[in-house]
DNA sequence: TTCGCAAGAATAGTAACACTATCGTTGTAA
DNA sequence: TTACAACGATAGTGTTACTATTCTTGCGAA
């Protein structure tokens, strides 16, 4: 079986599709690279572009800015990450276990995924992880907010806040809850790779324990007294 | 009583000491402003010596670039919350209440202090919401941490740290909680103001709110079972 | 009183970055 | 065959992120 997943972009975050072309997709698997290899602050056109081997016009057709670009691949990621919740807790009744899922989805590497070609899957959690929040972090959110950039990133929260009610109908503060199990999914990864003293996790630097973590937060928060 | 607060910073974080001169504080006192007016992005030091009235290059004797200028202000800032943690916790025994004032004071604007003349505290606090994070975020962490650059940021989390033990010794994950507390007061005060719907305050946009939310967050984590 | 020196001002210069514009080529769909 | 879209090639502009040099001023020690 080869299925190829093709995720439906907001046509706002770019000025030609790069999924349409070759070169597009191009772009889309050496700006993953370099922008891990880097790191985004580091990151030009013009480097792209030499590596890719085309010009920085030619990129500049497809993206208005690297800023664009990684709102992109952000808006990906969590697209592609909702597919992934939806596929892996389909057919499960229990919205505890569904929820266990979720964590285990967020906090966990994940291998590349074969049946999209053009990304690598495992890199581009890294990225996340280090540069997503830079995604919104910027003067232009609510501009950015208008043009709907960030839905993917909401409908996650929004259907993790759904289980967690499904949990517990009564919690108080389920979407704030789901953002921050999001947030620090990624957080406490970077942290323990980078500054271990700020987790508990720095000897062993087990993904597995930052999923008992965020799994012993959720359900002491969401338990009825 | 007119008692002047200063802080000691590590020295790797800049070239001259900007609390030495008047120039120094004018650094301070405007980047400050420029990097709320118009974003860490936009910031330049062109801009900032034009605001001054000196030049590029009379910026550039106190700080090697503008992310080591950002460095400076949220250590500055951490260190300057702990004292805040400090001297609003001293004489209190019960850790619960110290905890609760720990968050309080992490999740609410603070007025200005008045014991630190260049340093509007309150316009810096919006500026680490929104630009904190890009202090670590980069693929310099592990060398600026070598330096210790980071030294206040961890300093108060091993504190809350150990406020959260005080209330519960057996509890598993302190660091990573106070972590948490910490990265949350600031992610869900950005999202209530600019993605709403990432959290449960959209409505009343109550900072009050928050602290009810991390306390319980907290608080339900740490109690026995 | 002047000498020496450090802080800062003034100016200039460079390489990289973030674009924008123009023009020529090529493949393909009408 | 022709018309157009995509891309390559090239050029150019203003800004950013620095570095370097020279000059002025004020201040403390000799």
């Amino acid at each position: 079986m080869d299925i190829q997943l093709q995720i439906k972009m907001n046509e706002r975050l770019f000025l030609r599709d790069p999924e349409q072309s070759e070169l597009g997709k191009k772009i889309i698997l050496h700006s993953i690279q370099l922008i891990h290899k880097n790191g985004f602050e580091a990151f030009t056109f013009k480097k792209l572009a030499v590596d890719i081997g085309t010009t920085e016009a030619g990129v500049y057709r497809y993206f208005e800015n690297k800023h664009r670009l990684l709102v992109y691949l952000t808006s990906w990621y969590w697209s592609w990450l909702e597919y992934q919740v939806t596929f892996h807790t389909n057919n499960i009744e229990d919205p505890v276990v569904k929820l266990k899922m979720v964590i285990k989805l967020l906090a966990t590497t994940i291998e590349d995924d074969t049946s999209t070609r053009h990304v690598d899957e495992s890199i581009l959690h890294q990225i996340i992880i280090t540069e997503g929040s830079k995604a919104y972090l910027t003067k232009r959110v609510s501009e950015d907010n208008k043009d709907k950039l960030f839905k993917p990133y909401k409908d996650l929260c929004a259907r993790i806040g759904n289980m967690i009610l499904e949990c517990s109908p009564n919690y108080l503060y389920p979407k704030s809850l789901a953002s921050t199990i999001i947030e620090m999914a990624h957080f406490q990864n970077f942290f323990m790779n980078n500054l271990p003293s700020l987790t508990d996790f720095g000897e062993n630097k087990d993904e597995a324990e930052i999923v008992r973590f965020l799994e012993d937060l959720v359900f002491s928060s969401i338990k009825k007294p």
